[in-house]
DNA sequence: ATGGATTGTTGACACTGTCAACATTTTTCT
DNA sequence: AGAAAAATGTTGACAGTGTCAACAATCCAT
């Protein structure tokens, strides 16, 4: 497939690829200036289309933040699948690894990582695409517990699903608690919020080795 | 001082506490339909007063929503307070008890605590109140810690507000995940989240006992 | 080529936060 | 007590934004 051409020739009636367009404008403009900041009117003169051309791609608004969504939870899962292939082959931890890559993506993508978990378009149930694509980045930490508990570098006494959800609050609430401020100054460009799930990854890990 | 009247007689101009009711009504009507249900209109008329009289009691919206958030921490604050002295008069752990204390507030007020913690406000720096008022909650957890340490019930080692970090993060995550229905179907009248972060504080606390 | 499907446009509307100007009530000062 | 000032509340208006309805242009399959 040829490249295609990102901007409206001008005078053209059909935009080339207005919905692939429309995401990665909505996507931009949530990187530079935030979600709230993102107005439909906005998205369409940016991208030389009336207001309400977006209404031929997107159900309303709601549908298009979802889909910046599902963009983010498919590179958010190519990130964690990276991080944890990257740790065994270096025989590092793949879980201490998978939380920095996790809260790496998260401060790059602070706006992105938002949207995909402060509700901003609404209830998943109308996004069945959505849902399918954030179970896909939450297996690879499930299934990385469960191959570590095969490994018995973790218990197995302990219901995989159950670790895998203590272990992901705790890297989202690093990651939202210090994207808000929380947790003490920090620019995002140094390591500390990595330095800490790092800690934190090592003290759970340390009490999933000990007996029950 | 006497009770005051709650509502505005018919035809006074001025409300007997029109900045109090403004609060009140804003929790209410949070509670009962969300954050983002909330407009300035419906609760003046609600209060039997015009659309703009909240501009005499609070600079904007985002200043209604910080007092709110600000009311919430009060609160917050007394009942992770009281789950300490409750678990320590129990000969309970303190910071399980405090765990599950703070999802049991969390559930009970989903749109109140998002109001909290999820920027409906804007930048926390107008609000120095309300800083304050939430560091207060947060020091009944790093408080709480440090005395931990004292009775060396969870090693010294390590560096309180780091720890305080962390157990915020977990249970932080597990609320805010378990309200958005990413840790199983619940309705939250089951303690099946204040399950987890029981299993969380256990993990947690027994990784925390071992040495490093 | 032609008729239906797809895609884009314009006009309009409702909702909401907010400001300016004015009105009323309460408080303060002499 | 009376006047001035401050506090509190009201009405009218406006701007920003999401969305719908009706219409227009383009594309595609038969």
């Amino acid at each position: 497939m040829a490249v295609k051409i990102q901007r409206k020739p001008k005078g053209a009636y059909h935009h080339p690829d207005l919905e692939h367009a429309l995401v990665d404008a909505a996507i931009r403009t949530i990187h530079e200036q935030g979600v709230n900041a993102l107005n439909l009117r906005a998205i369409g003169s940016q991208l030389g289309v009336s207001r309400t051309a977006i209404y031929r791609h997107f159900d309303d608004k709601s549908a298009l933040l979802a889909r910046v969504a599902l963009e983010g939870f498919r590179i958010f899962r190519l990130a964690l699948r990276s991080a944890v292939d990257e740790a065994r082959k270096r025989g590092a931890d793949p879980l201490e690894e998978m939380g920095s890559a996790y809260i790496e993506f998260a401060l790059a993508n602070q706006s992105h990582y938002k949207t995909m978990f402060s509700g901003a378009f609404g209830s998943w149930d109308r996004y069945p695409d959505l849902i399918t694509e954030a179970d896909g980045a939450f297996d690879v930490l499930l299934s990385t517990i469960r191959e570590e508990q095969g490994t018995s570098r973790i218990a197995a006494s302990h219901d995989p699903m159950r670790l895998a959800h203590i272990i992901w609050a705790g890297v989202h609430g690093i990651a939202t608690l210090g994207m808000a401020g929380h947790l003490g100054p920090h620019d995002g460009t140094d390591g500390q919020l990595e330095e800490l799930s790092r800690l934190h990854s090592r003290i759970l890990l340390s009490g999933l080795r000990s007996r029950s």
